[in-house]
DNA sequence: ATGATCAGTAAGCAC
DNA sequence: GTGCTTACTGATCAT
């Protein structure tokens, strides 16, 4: 895995292990006129360095190094935006994930709910129906039904061990 | 866009519009021996090349020659692969996007059903008091209630249009 | 040998 | 000029 220690610089991470590769790293000989003392930049160096700093660096160089190190600059920025590139990529697609994921548990909470409330409401609807069966036949023939028997009918109807369908009057 | 001819053709796809590239598509030079009938062969026929195909092409060739041949196929082969690679990392990304997609449209649908059904929920808990008030009433003094004001008392908690609270009796 | 993937490269686009 | 993205390449791994 990759781990950026700034915003400034991807670079060195992708360094790490560059042992495969054929041009970085090495300090292209022959940048410098002979005799010069030349520091010979390392890639980090290069590719940090403000555009200023950079042309303060190119000052005795021939017209040709400066187009090779202005290059070799541009090629060390390029590796760098390929890798944050690939960071980038990576990252919205396990960001995709994560909101399938969470869509996915909403859905599953919503048709929990979903599954209760209808068995709550199908309930409600027996118990009504019930109470509404008692309500006919009392309000029709008053007295002709015992209370117990009432009782009997709304138990009947009732599997919610919560809220008796109503209470006998006590 | 990339479009693929068949699962053994990517490459087509690919090498329109290939002019930017250096390698690819020059003829190579030089391949085979002077005075030869060299049909030069494309990429696309190296490439669709059977192993078989490719060793009959191989017959008066230089060792030379024929490793850089073999090369150059390979070579052509690994544009393929990559470009797969590509489309399938699209492909995937689109095939999340659509999911989430989906999901979303499913926790809609389910929040909606769950806010109809909570309000169906509410109403007939309303209507299923009211009833049970009024089953208390006549039960407790029967006679007492006239059934006209029992009606005015039901319609009042009674908002959907949907199934009279308890028809009176007919 | 074949296919897939990774990191680096240059081209090309956008600002 | 800077940054991002894409196609291509060789290296590397798995089959």
């Amino acid at each position: 895995m990759l781990s950026l220690c700034c915003s400034n610089c991807f670079y060195s991470a992708c360094m790490q292990g560059m042992t495969t590769h054929f041009k970085a790293n090495k300090p292209l000989k022959l940048k410098k006129e002979a005799g010069e003392n030349a520091p010979a930049l390392s890639d980090d160096e290069l590719v940090a360095m403000s555009v200023r700093e950079l042309n303060q660096h190119l000052r005795g160089l021939t017209k040709d190094d400066m187009v090779r190190l202005k290059q070799r600059r541009r090629t060390l920025k390029n590796r760098g935006y390929a890798a944050s590139c690939r960071i980038k990529r990576v990252t919205q697609k396990e960001e995709l994930e994560r909101q399938k994921t969470e869509l996915q548990q909403e859905v599953d909470k919503l048709a929990c709910e979903n599954a209760s409330m209808r068995l709550e409401l199908d309930a409600l609807r027996a118990k009504y129906e019930a109470l509404q069966c008692f309500a006919r036949t009392v309000t029709r023939g008053p007295g002709k039904v015992a209370t117990t028997s009432v009782i009997t009918i709304v138990k009947s109807a009732n599997h919610s061990p919560s809220s008796a369908p109503f209470s006998a009057h006590s």
